[in-house]
DNA sequence: CTCGTTACGGTTGAC
DNA sequence: CTGTCAACCGTAACG
């Protein structure tokens, strides 16, 4: 089926986070238990409240640049073996390890693709496409690639101040994620600064909740990013320290579905996790939430509503091992906001 | 009763 | 434009 709407996702964690019980959650929410069950899981193992990928193809190796280059040795040696094709793509740095075609593959695009080599091909002329889509494989739900080849953003991990705008431009490059860091925090920075918190909480959901990432990023500067990254930067608290640490310091606005690095088109491992620390004390009063739109804005009354369904009888009954300790970090968190957000 | 796991049928989107 | 394929989804059932 399709994914729950984000505002239910988001709805799960937040009670989570208040000590509601996962079956309480379950009920309250109508949404099944396993459900809660996976959707907590995932956001503990990954930090992202977000469904991962649905449909769409695994991303090819064979793009246009890498048929052009093989294009490119094929004519330079027309006794090349694939073998050798494929050593150089990685010699040369058109691909590595991760994304380079295999011999066969190799083989079929020799066969295929350029078995006339006269024939120009589509990307001739010197224009160079990018070595990957702008929204590659699924502009909903994007894939963060924590993969060694990661974006330049990663690059930029420890310097608060460098052009953030980077994360947005390598989005491209590091098979990306459309939660970066401008639409998440962006959002949420938006929210907090035109008071955009009231939320439309518990009626009908945007029938299209998935788009809001794409239509928040075109709403917001990326100006906006730098605070945000500067701000994982300063509290030293980058959650993927392994994959592309520029682009996923706000870990609970990424997909939760992540390419393992080692293998695009294999192991589709599932989330790749285990690098978050159980509790995210970095994040505000359990919101991963308030980046959203209306519908799923964390205010005042939702807490109240959450904390009232909280049963009386079950409190400290035995220790839910979530405590909220999120006061002192929301307090942080506020004052950066209001502190950078201006 | 709670909750982790998994089989199943459905939806999605690139090709 | 339609069909195929492979991914993920949530539910239900099991343990």
């Amino acid at each position: 089926g399709r994914p729950l709407p984000n505002a239910i996702r988001l709805r799960i964690v937040e009670l989570a986070q208040l000590g509601i019980r996962p079956c309480d959650i379950s009920r309250q929410l109508r949404v099944s238990h396993g459900c809660v069950s996976k959707i907590l899981a995932r956001y503990n193992e990954t930090g992202s409240i977000l469904p991962g990928a649905i449909g769409g193809s695994k991303p090819r190796v064979t793009t246009p640049n890498v048929v052009k280059h093989i294009r490119d040795y094929k004519q330079g040696d027309p006794g090349i073996f694939a073998w050798e094709i494929r050593d150089r793509l990685l010699a040369d740095g058109v691909c590595d390890k991760y994304n380079v075609p295999s011999v066969s593959s190799i083989s079929r695009i020799l066969r295929n693709k350029i078995g006339s080599l006269s024939q120009p091909g589509p990307y001739d002329g010197g224009k160079q496409p990018p070595p990957q889509p702008a929204l590659p494989y699924n502009h909903i739900y994007q894939y963060p690639y924590p993969g060694p080849m990661a974006s330049p953003a990663a690059k930029m991990g420890g310097h608060p101040g460098a052009p953030v705008a980077a994360a947005h431009v390598s989005l491209p490059r590091s098979w990306p994620s459309a939660h970066s860091v401008t639409n998440i925090l962006g959002i949420r920075t938006f929210v907090e600064q035109t008071g955009a918190l009231a939320g439309t909480e518990g009626s009908a959901y945007p029938p299209k909740m998935e788009d809001w990432p794409s239509v928040n990023r075109t709403a917001f500067p990326p100006a906006q990013a730098v605070n945000g990254i500067d701000k994982a930067a300063m509290e030293g608290d980058i959650k993927y320290p392994q994959p592309a640490p520029g682009l996923s310091s706000v870990g609970s606005f990424l997909p939760a579905c992540a390419y393992p690095p080692s293998n695009q088109h294999g192991v589709y491992g599932g989330p790749a996790g285990g690098y978050i620390p159980p509790g995210h004390p970095w994040q505000p009063q359990g919101s991963p939430l308030a980046h959203h739109g209306p519908g799923v804005a964390v205010h005042g009354g939702d807490l109240a509503t959450a904390m009232a369904f909280k049963q009386p009888g079950r409190e400290g009954e035995k220790e839910r091992k979530r405590t909220n300790e999120g006061g002192k970090v929301t307090c942080a968190y506020l004052v950066y906001f209001s502190r950078y957000c201006k």
